[in-house]
DNA sequence: TCATATAGGGATAAATTATTCCCCTATTGT
DNA sequence: ACAATAGGGGAATAATTTATCCCTATATGA
């Protein structure tokens, strides 16, 4: 594993919940488990563009920090269930009102966000 | 500047503010020109563990994603301003909820992290 | 027998983000 | 003359995060 050579600011809330919540795919695999996506196949079907890897190493770090539980059937194929635990519940609805946001907002922050990343790639990135 | 390799996902509202929001110091930025603290040199001293140099480039794309404005005043040394646009305003309430859930349970959070990142770096993150 | 599905991890490359260092302007105070 | 303050940016490097590629294991269906 990784090992921080920057010591993290864990001064206000926000540094804390950035700890946990800051990973390009934590956001939507927590969402997803919520919904009941529960098994990593399920996962990755619901998030194509992450590769598997990255998944498993967000979701071990999602279990390490106590938002996710994993429980292993033992069977085979093998089977892996993950959920929520009662803390990982309580962010459910701050990551709604973070969807909710830029739901509300769509029109604006394509458009400002294409404006800075460059029109070119308008294209490719409505038809991915 | 830097160009992007990978095009970004603009599916759903998590991605959309993920594009604003994703980057180390925006947050909090938001957050203290939102409780007055306008000013380069202001924003500096309230985040002293983020380089002058990161906060312009982290601002500069505040700016472009239109969540503030920088007003210039033409004197002496210099002055500048930032400021919220309404557009900005809007995000505060959620900035608001993941401070508040990060508070709420900073005692958990404390415990999880440093769990994960090694106790050896106890003294150090408290001293700090 | 061979492909598929299931779950996971090691090693390494690439992409992205953040830090450091140094440079520029002009005024005020010592 | 020199340091400090105000605001800003280029270039190089470090740190961190993601992506890619390849390998393990077992059972089922074609």
């Amino acid at each position: 594993m990784y090992e921080r050579k920057i010591i993290p600011n864990l001064n206000c809330g926000l540094d804390l919940i950035g700890e946990v919540i800051y990973g390009k795919w934590k956001i939507r695999l927590l969402w997803f488990i919520n919904e009941g996506h529960q098994r990593p196949s399920q996962l990755q079907r619901k998030i194509p563009d992450a590769s598997r890897r990255v998944l498993n190493i967000q979701l071990n770090e999602l279990e390490k920090h106590e938002l996710v539980t994993r429980k292993i059937y033992p069977i085979v194929p093998p089977k892996v269930e993950y959920s929520l635990t009662e803390f990982g519940e309580t962010l459910i609805p701050v990551i709604a009102a973070l969807g909710q946001w830029g739901d509300e907002h769509e029109q604006h922050l394509r458009h400002v966000i294409l404006k800075q990343i460059g029109i070119s790639d308008l294209n490719d990135t409505l038809t991915s």
